[in-house]
DNA sequence: CGGAACATGTAAATAGTTACATGATTAC
DNA sequence: GTAATCATGTAACTATTTACATGTTCCG
């Protein structure tokens, strides 16, 4: 998924600098949007300037000089055109999910459960700004704006229901079966033992 | 999140090629472990055996010649360190979200409806998969891998309930409120149509 | 015997971040 | 007056993908 096209979305909101886009990235990161750095932006507005996406509005006048940037005909056509194209599928990277799931027998469990408090906390938070950014009565989020934060808190809620069962099962050590008909947990913790084995004897 | 941890996370399971753990990623992409190229295992294998993290077992006995690599003890004790380290927040990068949410009123809500319904088909495909996983009787799934499962499972659950809240709202064009307190729908289309008609004038 | 899948690798291009440089304005 | 925030930008670095090159083995 393209900068570029990200960019020119934040803009059909409303004119914005560069400053203002990465400030508006900064919490809204419930999955709507994601962050860019500086070292991003900046270029890549010149080029959408220099392509004729967008152009800029020069603000003296008030405090501050800044470069508002504004889309053009074209940088409309280009932005509708892209809503246009069947989305790709998401990325979703979580480490979380990847060290739990490799987690093996031997390592203690109460480090994954600090891990799963920690990231309930974070979920919490970010739970906590979804539900009232579309009541703060100041925020502009149109009728679609609200169908899509509605599905982060769904998702978010979905978040909390999971890492609470995962501790509970962890605590009481109440896991669910696995899948294992080639005994390979027992080949994993035997390769390691032997692989920190050799070490110690040397 | 580190490709290199990425691989050693992988070859703490059984000892692999390069080209296995390529097509390892392939189907399992249901949020637990993601996609990397050719052009980035390679390399990095080749430069965790140069560290001291893997070793080559050359296997040209059976049938094609393969580097299979596996874990020396510095690799398990890399791997469980980084285990270890709280995972940061997952990133989510959602294409869809980002479009729905910046649709706006003068763009037909049926090509919106279309990428959802895609959606709806792709998420269910994956959690056919996710759901046949743990049950196949071959694939190896301990206890933590099918607590992950659950949750890859639950998010898309959530993911098809709301899709079809979506696009019911939609047909039935009972959208929910937005929060518009300084009229910025109305803004943004007069802004958009301003600039459309500068073009047409020329 | 030919095409699909297996298997390894590299070079060039592209994407993106980090760290730095610079300066104005606001709030205390 | 000084620290925080607003504001713009670049150079160097790091990461990652794409496209290509090359060869083997399995299956029909």
């Amino acid at each position: 998924m393209s900068v570029e096209h990200t960019l020119l979305a934040v803009l059909s909101f409303w004119p914005s600098t560069g400053y203002n886009i990465k400030s508006e990235f900064e919490h809204k990161a419930a999955g709507l949007y994601w962050g860019m750095s500086y070292g991003s932006i900046y270029p890549k507005l010149k080029k959408l300037e220099d392509e004729g996406f967008i152009y800029t509005v020069e603000q003296e006048d008030e405090g501050r000089k800044k470069k508002l940037y504004e889309l053009t005909s074209k940088g409309w056509e280009e932005f509708e055109n892209w809503l246009k194209v069947p989305p790709s599928y998401p990325v979703i990277k979580d480490e979380l999910l990847m060290k739990m799931s490799t987690w093996h027998e031997d390592m203690d469990y109460d480090i994954l459960i600090t891990h799963l408090t920690k990231r309930k906390e974070e979920t919490e938070d970010i739970l906590r700004f979804v539900k009232e950014w579309p009541q703060n009565g100041y925020s502009y989020i149109s009728k679609l704006g609200t169908l899509s934060i509605r599905f982060a808190e769904m998702r978010l809620e979905t978040e909390l229901k999971w890492i609470a069962e995962s501790i509970e099962a962890l605590k009481k050590d109440d896991l669910p079966n696995g899948q294992d008909p080639h005994g390979n947990t027992e080949k994993l913790l035997e390769r390691r033992r032997k692989a920190i084995g050799e070490k110690k004897e040397k």
